[in-house]
DNA sequence: AGGAAAAGTGCACGCACTGCAAACATGCGT
DNA sequence: ACGCATGTTTGCAGTGCGTGCACTTTTCCT
């Protein structure tokens, strides 16, 4: 085969491609095995040995053995910033968020094998869970950042940019965790929505 | 003095006092000597030398190095449920939840040397970011459980419960990051209170 | 005072993680 | 096809975190 691979910016050489092989066989493994054994019975070498390659190139590709447990995309939030500013600029922000939300829950929810694993090791291990609100995090802090640009108000000093960067974290952390209590029959993405739907409502307000 | 030491685990001898001290000791010794040098130019060794005890004993009193440096205490959770179980029974969930941040908020805002600092490290390193939110994780537990209680609703699988603990954690957190951004000359427990006046009001709905 | 219980301490160990330098694989120009 | 430049893997050695265990010291209670 000679024709490019072009697609998504992927484009491949075999470097490239036996690198993204390492790190999916690297992630796959922290996780089955600390699904299995938990956090603390599975060591960095079993890991690595498990994936077959050296302990020492265990860290080429994780900075820790938590992280690869967890094993999210490092640029997410670099992704999360495109899709972002792709949105129509008629929407409001909320708007805005609902769709990208709406398009990244349907994407977790078919990756039918990792997310029920990772869900299940995040909640067995307070250390991992703290790990994941983490990577968020890093996806909130750039979403505030978009949402101040937006509604142009100063990012640090208004409430509704770094509130609404949270909430949005709280939603999905919310349908997760619900996804997961009922055992994935569910719909993720409607999971997603119900909580957009409570937000954008608001919280029932003194009575009146 | 034969009666017994009751109230609140509170009082005590000399035994708890010195534990009190201690722990505090190495609180404060990890939380500045961060602030000074930086997470990885701190040793436990190096905390527990300036706090006077023996490196072994540093142990005795948090699980890791970075528990000492966000030096919170353990139980709080337990805390947080006695105080919404005080709130009398007519309240909305908002409204106990409105209160009881506003009384923590204004405990926060009075320790003038702890917070400020705390929250200069955790901005510095992620990893510290990351074992605060795990801190306020286990009280949204909490929360989630109580309100799933107090709405009569099966904390698992209904929305409000397990949303709403998640977003009165946004508030806090939206508020304490305000703070800081202003350089504490906002009032922390008005921070927070303009957080809840968003949560409830909604977000933005499309416009009609 | 004296013994029980709790806290402090030293020692030894396993494991996470890092810097360095050497072997190895891949891409690219000729 | 060849060989060099560049990127990747690996081994080695070292630092420091965190833990189990056994022993000493302190506090408590009668």
């Amino acid at each position: 085969m000679h024709f490019s691979w072009h697609a998504l910016g992927v484009t491949t050489g075999l470097r490239e491609r036996k690198k993204q092989a390492t790190r999916a066989a690297l992630h796959e493994s922290a996780l089955r095995l600390v699904a299995e054994r938990g956090l603390d019975r599975v060591s960095v070498d079993d890991i690595a040995a498990d994936a077959d390659v050296s302990p020492r190139t265990f860290f080429n590709y994780f900075p820790s053995k938590d992280d690869a447990v967890i094993g999210l995309d490092p640029e997410h939030p670099l992704r999360l910033a495109e899709a972002l500013s792709a949105r129509p600029a008629t929407e409001t922000p909320v708007q805005a968020l609902r769709a990208v939300h709406a398009a990244e829950a349907a994407r977790m929810a078919a990756e039918t094998e990792l997310w029920p694993l990772r869900l299940q090791v995040v909640d067995a291990h307070p250390a991992l869970a703290a790990r994941l609100t983490a990577s968020f995090a890093r996806s909130e802090q750039v979403l505030a950042e978009w949402l101040a640009a937006r509604t142009g108000t100063r990012a640090e000093l208004d409430v509704q940019p770094t509130l609404l960067a949270a909430v949005q974290g709280s939603v999905m952390r919310s349908a997760l965790h619900r996804w997961r209590a009922g055992d994935y029959t569910a719909s993720l993405p409607a999971l997603v929505a119900e909580g957009w739907d409570q937000v954008e409502a608001g919280f029932p307000a003194p009575r009146h």
